[in-house]
DNA sequence: GAGAAATGCGAGAGCGTTCTCGCAAACCGT
DNA sequence: ACGGTTTGCGAGAACGCTCTCGCATTTCTC
């Protein structure tokens, strides 16, 4: 094929007639030089279909425009589909590209990853920590220094910009209106990953927003303590046969809860599944209320009652702040944003 | 602080006491080296804490390990989500990266990430075409005769390896699965983009698989000829509103659909809410079978009959000829991938 | 109209790599 | 012991761009 080597700024310089020096100021519009220059150098340019190399043009300014984005993922918890496409979109408007990693919650993937990312060296990074604890691959030293914001969980010492959800208080919140409703046996089924099968016994748990439900369903227990008459705690592996068998051992107890809370949508999937396989009616013979919204959770019949978290707020927000660190503007800020309850029909009103 | 500045190759060279291409030599592993200096390189290296560049590396060689991904992006169709993340997974697999960008079905939008890809000098494209028709911006030369891999759509001029799934047949297979069922008023929301409102009158498609589906609809209307009672078709544009207005219209219809069909999951939603607010329960009263699984489709009561589509196959198969194209065994296939139907709770057994 | 200030542009270095070339030292065979 | 081959490594150019510096030319000022 004829000209298989793409168009640069020397050819663009020859084809004008000026110095690469000049064709640059044309292009990327700064320093002393003559309007009609701009627009003649423009002409060339389009003309010989002249497109900027991204990289040349990083290397020498020592800027990518682009962020790196690490995360976990899974795809019925549309929490993070959502917040990518949220993070990509608001880096768009602000200028700057995305690249993307997942390390499904495993902190060495997650190392290796963050190594990518700064050899592409990224301008700054949004990242969903996959352990509280585990992160010392993520000290600033390691992370070259630059702009981070940490999304959805919190480590442990909190170095970086955080923004997280107000969990806790949602979670208590829904306890309340379950119990409001008359509810009195309640159901705790809580995705903790690491964990394998499902126990009653509290696990170590390595991802603080899941920490916070746990604490916010247990402070909710507490707050009706009179009226609540059993509770069951179920910490189960992030997988469908673990939450089958977790929901089915729920059921089957001799103190079957009348409510599910479920800390994400696999479970929330699970109950669905279990209970119909069984013949138990969501929002009449069994209630459930699950952490975060989607459209389907909306369009059941009956629709669930979620816990709603501002996702595109969050993946708006992180971009925003990132950027701004990214240009000069370094600030350690802890935001939380509020959670709330939609309520649905999946909670019976008993007696 | 104190090192902002990164280590580079010529501060290990410095420091192992050899020269930068000896450093790179031992590094990249090429060349003609004593095992030795290779050891005591990496040792030093690894010392400093040296992370190559790749900017820089991706300049000099021409190749930056990067695929760009061009994508519409929707969230109640899980297709593209989960074709992202496979295709994430599987270029990390084959050693590289993917380089993100959402189009929301606009052919200008389109047209400038593909441009910013190729600034980002990706080595290869995975394109999800927004326009089967519009696509000047799409020749080989505009795309700098990178190696482009097409998937879910077709282009009109078969240009580029492209992979699909054969949602014809599949859609024709639902029909006769209706049918079968002694369903003979049938109902077919299919979801245009471009479109406004909703309208029986098939207006130009620009997707090649929402044509393909439609088309598969009506061959199994046409197979089924004398038992077909009764055929709405309805395109609709795809927003919520829309649909729900759609899916009112069809069960108001004096022929209303004893089944109805839709192109993807917000149609499918937008049925089963409408269905929802008005007490006709699916599976008993209205049937539905729909584009694309999902696990709530699965875990829902009834579940839903669905086409499913080998998502994950079409994202890991595309990466895979994507990157053999551009380690330069170029070829220009035309793959189908199968769908089939999954027989769930949501198709009634009438008569 | 002469000096000062402003303007427009080219030369050239440098960003951090890779990779060709060629040279010196080590190794081989007879 | 001597020509030829092999081996290991350094010098230096190149990738395509940005950006400082300084020079020439124009414009301003009184």
């Amino acid at each position: 094929m004829a000209s298989n080597r793409n168009v640069t700024i020397n050819d663009v310089a020859a084809a004008a007639g000026v110095s690469r020096a000049t064709v640059s100021r044309a292009l990327s519009g700064y320093g002393r030089i003559n309007q009609s220059t701009v627009d003649h150098v423009h002409k060339v340019a389009e003309g010989l279909g002249y497109k900027q190399n991204a990289l040349a043009a990083a290397l020498r300014a020592g800027k990518t425009k682009t962020i790196g984005l690490v995360v976990i993922s899974d795809f019925t918890n549309a929490f993070f589909d959502r917040a990518t496409k949220a993070i990509i979109d608001q880096a768009k408007e602000l200028g700057y590209r995305v690249l993307i990693s997942h390390t499904d919650e495993d902190v060495e993937v997650e190392k290796l990853a963050v190594e990518t990312m700064l050899s592409n060296q990224v301008d700054g990074l949004i990242l969903v920590p996959s352990s509280t604890k585990k992160h010392s691959h993520l000290t600033p030293k390691k992370l070259g220094n630059k702009p981070v914001v940490i999304i959805d969980r919190k480590l442990d010492t909190p170095r970086y910009t955080t923004i997280t959800t107000g969990d806790e208080a949602a979670a208590e919140e829904a306890v309340a209106h379950a119990v409001e409703n008359g509810h009195v046996n309640l159901g705790f089924l809580i995705a903790v990953p690491g964990t394998s099968g499902f126990t009653s016994a509290q696990p170590e748990i390595p991802i603080t927003s899941v920490q916070e439900r746990a604490d916010g369903f247990a402070n909710g227990v507490t707050l009706a303590k009179p009226k609540a008459k059993s509770v069951s705690w179920l910490y189960c592996e992030d997988t469908e046969e673990a939450a089958n068998a977790a929901v089915t051992s729920l059921l089957e107890s001799p103190k079957a809860p009348s409510i599910i809370f479920t800390s994400n949508n696999d479970m929330l999937l699970a109950v669905l599944k279990v209970a119909g396989t069984r013949g138990i009616r969501i929002g009449k013979d069994l209630s459930v209320i699950s952490f975060d919204d989607s459209p389907w959770a909306a369009a059941m019949v009956p629709g669930i009652t979620v816990i709603a978290r501002p996702v595109e707020d969050l993946g708006h927000l992180a971009v925003t702040e990132l950027v701004s660190a990214i240009e000069g503007k370094p600030n350690h800020r802890q935001i939380v944003l509020p959670a709330h309850l939609i309520k649905r029909g999946s909670v019976a009103k008993l007696k």
